[in-house]
DNA sequence: TCTGGGGTCCTAGGACCC
DNA sequence: TCTGGGGTCCTAGGACCC
């Protein structure tokens, strides 16, 4: 049976969940931020129009977008994750399989499906649109990479208004020979240097050039994968299941510098308290945390430092105490007086089941009583708000580390005293 | 003044073992 | 003068994604 996938993906996600709840800014430019108000991440169209492109730096742009009057909102992940749930849910009911591919996408394996395609495609985009107010793109191609290309010209083409199907040769080719190489899923800046090397400028040239060797030597055997797909030979398959995470970080940019131990120390706790608050949502214990320190990359005439180190346990642990007191002790020898540290973050790698520990003759080990002791806390955390209990490590107020978030939104969705109101 | 954060996969090369 | 070969595991680094 021949596979046939559709990707839905919400059209400027967070920017379409923050004018949910403000209907004012329809028609009006509006972008979010990164984190420490950094960089845009999301644009509507309007603001795309006025040149802002994605990653530009806010401060760069800022009296371009006060000119025009842009909406400018740093980022609100309890609100874009809480919205993406309900679109997720809202597209399992078109099918039981799906693969939640990001915040803002998901895959859908409607192989087999015995309906019109575009009227369906039509329906998905509609529903979504009625149950949660956000608007998105369908795409429907037999394979992943061609879903991701319908479903990019249905966002740009005004004539497909959100909605494109490629399910025969001739349709396909027209569309891949209006794709760029550097907008095929799996080819990015580097491969797109090399193939437009090879005299390949479109995703149809990319098709039918026949040296597949060729192209598995140099893209290796993600790249050979990408042209089957592209041929219609489906290489990438939907994963429904969500799988445990391989490594976990957490990093973030200080608002201000840093530069003394006792701010680093006290971030790199609060990172890791997330991390392993993470690590055992999904119940693994890590043998290995990797921590890191940089100054300013950008600032001209200086060199960087950056330090990095990692240590490994004797046995996997899921509790923050320990990990916090190995990530000090490395954090130590890395720290570099007169340094001004401009970010910091941690990696537990070597994830394992935390039921699948091994207890060690020697050192430290987690042992039941430390596993009650934290999942105990990650209740207490999780009912009565964020870091109720923690570690002393993590420090109190005055964070000067603290990152920046001039433009939040309210809590619309998770906090009582924030919920919208109408009268 | 101001430039994000969190992941995955692949490959090459070194260490080590028999 | 001669000095193997094959396998596995680990790590670093690159490239990509959203």
């Amino acid at each position: 049976m021949t596979k046939l996938y559709a990707l839905v993906d919400c059209n400027s996600f967070f920017c379409s969940c923050e004018r949910l709840f403000r209907p004012d800014l329809e028609g009006r430019p509006v972008g979010v931020l990164s984190n420490n108000d950094g960089c845009f991440v999301s644009r509507t169209n309007e603001l795309k129009s006025l040149g802002v492109k994605m990653g530009d730096p806010y401060f760069k742009v800022k009296s371009l977008c006060e000119k025009n009057d842009v909406a400018v909102f740093s980022s609100n992940f309890a609100l874009y994750t809480n919205i993406s749930d309900r679109v997720m849910s809202v597209l399992s009911t078109f099918s039981p399989e799906i693969e939640v591919y990001s915040v803002d996408e998901a895959f859908l394996d409607l192989s087999g499906i015995d309906v019109d395609l575009n009227e369906y495609a039509r329906e998905i985009r509609d529903t979504v649109f009625k149950w949660t107010g956000i608007p998105v793109s369908v795409g429907i191609a037999p394979t992943k990479t061609l879903a991701k290309i319908a479903n990019n010209i249905g966002k740009k083409s005004k004539k497909a208004n959100g909605v494109v199907v490629l399910d025969n040769e001739k349709i396909t080719d027209i569309a891949l020979a209006r794709t760029e190489i550097s907008d095929i899923w799996g080819i990015g800046s580097k491969n797109a240097v090399k193939l437009r090397g090879l005299g390949i400028k479109t995703a149809l040239e990319f098709k039918k050039y026949k040296n597949t060797k060729n192209i598995q030597k140099i893209f290796t055997k993600l790249g050979r994968m990408t042209q089957d797909e592209l041929r219609g030979v489906s290489c990438f398959e939907l994963n429904i299941v969500s799988e445990k995470k391989k490594e976990i970080m957490c990093s973030r940019s200080f608002g201000t510098p840093v530069s003394d131990l006792r701010g680093l120390r006290e971030s790199v706790a609060n990172y890791v308290t997330s991390a392993c608050e993470k690590m055992r949502k999904q119940n693994s214990a890590c043998a290995i945390i990797e921590i890191f320190c940089h100054s300013d990359p950008y600032k001209v005439g200086e060199e960087t430092y950056f330090g990095k180190d990692r240590v490994k346990f004797l046995t996997p642990t899921s509790d923050t105490r320990r990990v916090i007191k190995y990530a000090w002790k490395a954090l130590d020898g890395l720290f570099q007086m007169g340094v001004l540290y401009k970010k910091a973050g941690v990696k537990l790698g070597s994830l394992a089941d935390d039921n699948e520990m091994q207890c060690s003759l020697f050192g430290d080990t987690d042992n039941q009583k430390s596993l009650e002791l934290m999942k105990v806390i990650d209740k207490i955390n999780t009912r009565e708000g964020d870091q109720v209990i923690r570690s002393m490590a993590c420090g109190v107020d005055n964070k000067s580390w603290k990152m920046r978030r001039e433009h939040l939104s309210q809590r619309f969705v998770t906090g009582w005293s924030e919920l919208p109101k109408c009268s």
